[in-house]
DNA sequence: CCCCTTTTTCATCACTTGGTGAAAAATAGC
DNA sequence: GCTATTTTTCACCAAGTGATGAAAAAGGGG
């Protein structure tokens, strides 16, 4: 059990004292997180070794460790990196949503929206890592073993403040349904945020799993009606 | 490289002379791609190491290379052993159903739960090996590295007989919309085959992952509607 | 320039990995 | 029992694994 932790103080950065001044490791740490990012959504936690992490960033193996200290804690830096983002940007459209509607104008189809739409924007605006990241939560997401306890730490808040929206939009709708509902529409949107490929080779190229403007202009559609449908069969 | 071989002739079993007669290795064959399927749904591919398989299978790590050669095809042995039982349930499934009914009685939710009904079924009454199994596709499916080409390789054919018949039932829908519905219906399928365990914590104990039949009440329902509003909507 | 701290590198450890070749055991026809 | 074949075990390897401790380099403050 490693007592103290190796990795340097939080406050100081840099340089002489204690002092914060140039910060040039804090570059070589995203540096290395975004190597660490782009490997693990590709090949999964087990199948990234910590020295293809280094060789990718350009360091050597015990930066890492240096750093981050064990590689599962990479992992995590990883993975919570973003999630603060993604959470921000998914509670403020919704809010948003909220706020710009009265309740006799706001829709099922609106308030999916709001939920979904920052993801896209993102994934399609962010960059690589964004991408990569997507990837990566997908993968997290189908992963019994530790997954479902890793969503439910960092998305669970988001996820809820959704069944609430819907659920005063539809006070006669059973939590059991919306939560089933939810569990359908982040099956669809996680596999497509993951773009894997597949989509493309079985519509021969009638379809590509990077074109996120044909997500959007699906998926909000398909998963308001699939709601409705749920709601409207109710317990039966 | 290795140029032959090393596993058994495919024809001969056990015992003296190449005749077949007790089969007792064939039996252990199977424990093996047991143990291995357990493993893998948990953990991935990269999670699971030989010498793990061989301990929960009882055997020496040696007899998994004897029979199966490297890693990776004992992998796809295991992949390959229940596709083949799973297309032919699927095919079967839909083909009935388009027999059933002549096309005016026939419905996008009629052919859906015909595609998604055996898969529900069989990991219903199939037991903890095909649980197992689903766990591990749905693991594959959301692996950019070479997931997208292993579930086209064993699965498309069905998903193109799925994407057939709804275009025949709906002449006017784009296979563009098609396509992408799929993809959105295949996410939540996969995900609720595989019992992440995510809606149990996320509804506090409402609902349950194991309960397929919460999944047959709805999902059904759900993706048709999802399907008709996305085709109503057309090209825009 | 000296001192103190942080960052980076180097060499290495203890252990695990997938995989193999040869010996041993089992199996069955004669 | 003998022989030919298949199945199973055993000992082992070369390469790679995550991780560490100590030395070296870099960076200010005085």
């Amino acid at each position: 059990m490693t007592a103290a932790k190796p990795s340097p103080k939080a406050g100081a950065r840099a340089g002489g004292r204690g002092r914060p001044s140039k910060a040039k490791g804090l570059d070589l740490k995203e540096t290395i997180l975004d190597a660490a990012e782009g490997l693990f959504a590709r090949h999964g936690f087990h199948g990234v070794t910590t020295r293809q992490v280094a060789s990718e960033a350009g360091v050597d193996t015990a930066l890492i460790h240096y750093y981050f200290g064990a590689k599962r804690e990479l992992f995590d830096a990883v993975f919570l990196r973003r999630a603060e983002i993604l959470n921000q940007a998914r509670e403020a459209s919704m809010n948003a949503y909220v706020a710009a509607h009265d309740p006799a104008t706001m829709t099922v189809e609106g308030v999916i929206e709001a939920f979904i739409e920052p993801l896209l924007r993102i994934s399609q605006d962010g960059g690589a890592g964004w991408k990569s990241y997507f990837a990566l939560v997908a993968q997290v997401n189908n992963t019994p073993a530790w997954g479902g306890e890793t969503m439910a730490r960092f998305f669970d808040p988001v996820v809820h403040q959704l069944v609430e929206t819907l659920k005063t939009l539809r006070p006669q709708a059973e939590y059991r349904d919306l939560y089933w509902c939810y569990q359908f529409l982040t099956g669809s949107m996680m596999l497509s945020l993951s773009e894997t490929g597949r989509i493309d080779s079985l519509s021969e190229g009638e379809c590509h799993s990077s074109d996120l403007e044909a997500v959007r202009q699906r998926l909000f559609s398909y998963c308001a009606a699939g709601f409705e449908a749920v709601i409207a069969k109710g317990g039966k």
